[in-house]
DNA sequence: CATGAATGAGTGTTCATTCAT
DNA sequence: TATGAATGAACACTCATTCAT
């Protein structure tokens, strides 16, 4: 019997490398030689794992979500109403190394987004489930009388996924100008204008 | 007899043919051939006027900027307060095809700028720049009593930079979900909050 | 105790995925991992039957050789004269299905075979044993009167078994040229030039 | 101005280089960086001339069909009757090197065109071309009752132009069996059928 | 005996760049 | 100044082959 390995596992080993690669490299600088490279595989390796380099890609952009959203659970953990969704927010901006690294591979994906079907495809979706985890927690706040129930809580959740992007491309590009202390004094600003006086 | 040229004539030329090369296919599919044949010139015409691609690129969106910069005075002559506030918020959301193609082209830029200098300093400049206009702005508006005094100018023009930025990228990522109308409303939502009531 | 595997068979079953692969995918398409997909066994199997790729295409070969040889006995039994010597030229020109795939691998070889040593050896020692039986065949017929008797049989057999290569290629690459009946018409209309009158 | 080239002639050179290296390498051996380096050029300059391999190939091989029937207004000047004839048809064996090359070249080209719709196609109107002319000589020779007027000229050529190729690649697999004096004696024996005696 | 993971050389192709004209 | 022919490195990808299990 060979060496078995999972097929799984084996991708997600790789997509982390094109995950790093992309960080480092830019989205424009990962070439597949490089994610072999920084996997510590070969070249050809790559073909038995993924269609070609833009599904290896993708994998990356998927699995950087699926990191994300796992993550949410735990954060939001104990915490109900406003104080969750404060949490959620300040946990999608690039206030620790880690946002930073998620935010930034977002960022490079955007670009080539514009012009790839799938990859629109696949930040569509990943937008979806945040703006519905988002909305939930602002009609929470809403109807827990922490934030201004008058307002349409879809206006709310656009207003502030909005901010939470246009933030995080601030911050990514002119890190000097938004540390994280700024952010999240920004943020608590943004949100403190829908609370109730 | 050499033929004259006007050195700085044929560089606008040129970046305004990577300008359209970059809106239709990708920064990533953005070729030298291309912009060469888009602007109806021979490969070899670009290293008589740029250094290399990178520089053509960054002409291109320095052309993009200062096209955008121009604009500014047309836009808000003969308006104040937060009425101008209003239409240079609105003018820097994807709302029409001009707005639509230069938001595209910021947007294509955000990947390269974040592993390169020169492209984010570029940006940085730009960002400043359209920074200390909002920044006027506001402060006139609530010179005028039409936004709040008391909070702070810089924070409300950081939250407002962000989120023309924020909900650009999701107006071009998708755009069925967020066509002018709902950008106006949006953009009218966040600048209400700060209203005197 | 490890598990008895008949080499020749496996070898045989091999070869056998080999010439289907041939046929469908052209003998450029006739890569390794394909011909192991087409066997239903793994990649790595070819190497314990196999020297090579150039090996298992031999093996094809051969194999083919082998079949087509076989089946002479049957085809011609209870045949004499030039009767058996018509039914051997046309069981040997793509009139069936059986015939087209034989004589299609046989082609795709001859390019290789230009270039290839062993290939063509295998190729010759095959046009040997056909020479062989054809000019018996022609030299019976003569015997018994039905062709002319005083024309060279080695004269005969080389252009008989040159008609027969000659109308295989046409009938392959111009199938709707060269139907069934058309190349029997055309091989007796051959025949008919040396009956005597 | 920049050195001009002719296009066309660049095609030919590069076809002609395409042509040998298909000759000594086989056509599975003639890869693009090979027939570069045989061209003198340097590996992209492929790239501006061809659409890709496929189309170096096919010009290759347009390029043999083009030289081959440009000579067959010299080999028949001043011939008529089956003195052309015979003429045509010896200079299409291989029987010196010039024929011998192109021979091999058309069969290196007969196992891909059995899966190629494009080669196959070229060899299909090169086949009609010269099928033409054959049908053509012999028609003439039955007209000058040189040959048997009462059998069918398509017959004829259809058996003539099938006897060609099946001297070529047997000559060519088989050259110590098949030397010029041979496959001039066999063709002559095919003529001399449909000689009225 | 059979597996299939892994290799790495080689493929066709693209592309920014150079430079003689 | 503008050309466009030519370069050659780099790219994504394929594939025959190896080998530990």
């Amino acid at each position: 019997m060979p060496k078995i390995v999972d097929h799984h596992d084996r991708r997600r080993e790789l997509a982390e490398a094109a995950w790093r690669v992309v960080l480092s490299n830019g989205i424009d600088g990962a070439t597949t030689r490089e994610i072999a490279r920084e996997s510590g595989f070969s070249a050809g390796v790559l073909s038995h794992y993924f269609e070609g380099k833009d599904d290896i890609l993708q994998a990356a952009l998927e699995l950087s979500h699926r990191t994300i959203l796992k993550r949410f659970d735990d954060i939001l953990a104990g915490l109900e109403g406003l104080a969750a969704l404060r949490v959620f927010l300040l946990d999608n901006l690039p206030v620790g190394q880690r946002q930073i690294d998620e935010t930034n591979l977002e960022v490079s994906f955007w670009s080539r987004a514009l012009v790839n079907g799938n990859l629109r495809e696949i930040q569509r979706a990943e937008s979806k489930r945040f703006g519905e985890i988002l909305r939930s927690l602002v009609e929470q706040a809403q109807a827990r009388g922490e934030l201004d129930p008058d307002v349409d809580s879809r206006e709310i959740t656009e207003l502030l996924g909005a901010m939470i992007d246009g933030l995080s491309v601030h911050a990514l590009l002119y890190p000097d100008r938004y540390d994280a202390r700024r952010l999240t004094k920004l943020m608590d600003a943004q949100l403190a204008l829908w609370r109730v006086s």
